[in-house]
DNA sequence: GTAAATGTTCGGGC
DNA sequence: AGCCCGAACATTTA
């Protein structure tokens, strides 16, 4: 499901757990979310230790307990984060639950695709700390993005934007919600955009995503007025702008939505 | 019953 | 070497 905006908005909601300590943590240690993690020994660790912070940087979430402890969530496709009561039972696909006198931070994921990562250490694992510049930090300036894209020479700019190695959190709506902002057709390849075209795109993806953390990063409700990702889900796949059909199909491996009218 | 779903990783071809 | 594509992963929903 998530990507940076609700990755952020889903951090958030355990938000009520911090600075408590931890009572209790029920898995499902044998599922695939587990597949990098010792889960008892991420269990036994978690109990008496309290949730100090969290943060995340693009799809992934980090989050920081007492103990030096070092907790990963990344949501895959289908993953979520509630905050549930203290007695909760978890269900069949809460697969993980963190148990605090206030209630219970539950990680649920039908799909499996998503992933738990734990480390005990002063310093932060690899996973955390060997992450790409964030879009919105001054990291990310023009030249890093052409830099990072020149190699690519055939691949779909679509493609292009779902690698999480130079866009950390684009999934498949904010890449189609910025290629369409950015009037630039997701089957183009970087290395026949103009300097205008690769301005604009830059420019675009900075501010798509900062809006989107801005509005759904907050609520996840709150879908900027007129953005194509409406139309993406919702309506009848007609483009904001001129109300005329949308072209779907498959580029860069995923189902792409564009206005062939707006992108060139 | 079939297809597709907001993600990542793997392997093969080039 | 490294780029690019398609398949695989597991489950629900339309």
């Amino acid at each position: 499901m998530p990507e940076l905006a609700e990755v952020e908005y889903y951090r958030k909601r355990w938000n009520p757990a911090l600075g408590q300590k931890i009572l209790e943590v029920k898995l499902h240690g044998e599922k695939r979310i587990f597949r990098q993690t010792d889960s008892a020994a991420l269990a036994s660790a978690l109990k008496g230790q309290k949730l100090s912070s969290s943060e995340t940087h693009g799809k992934q979430m980090m989050f920081r307990f007492t103990g030096d402890i070092w907790l990963g969530v990344h949501l895959g496709m289908s993953g979520e984060l509630r905050f549930e009561s203290a007695k909760y039972e978890p269900a069949k696909h809460d697969h993980l639950a963190i148990f605090t006198k206030a209630g219970a931070m539950v990680f649920e994921d039908a799909r499996l695709f998503g992933l738990v990562l734990f480390a005990q250490s002063k310093s932060p694992p690899p996973w955390w700390s060997d992450l790409p510049p964030r879009i919105n930090s001054e990291q990310f300036t023009k030249q890093y993005l052409i830099d990072s894209l020149q190699r690519s020479k055939s691949a779909p700019i679509k493609a292009l934007l779902l690698d999480q190695s130079v866009f950390p959190g684009v999934g498949n709506w904010l890449a189609d919600e910025i290629l369409w902002q950015a009037e630039l057709r997701p089957d183009r390849t970087f290395s026949n955009l103009s300097k205008t075209d690769v301005q604009k795109l830059w420019q675009t993806t900075r501010e798509v995503c900062q809006q989107a953390l801005n509005s759904i990063g907050e609520d996840m409700e709150a879908i900027p007025k007129g953005w194509l990702f409406d139309a993406r889900w919702s309506n009848a796949g007609l483009c904001p702008k001129h109300k005329k059909p949308l072209t779907r199909e498959t580029i860069g491996g995923r189902t792409s939505a564009f206005c062939p009218l707006c992108q060139k």
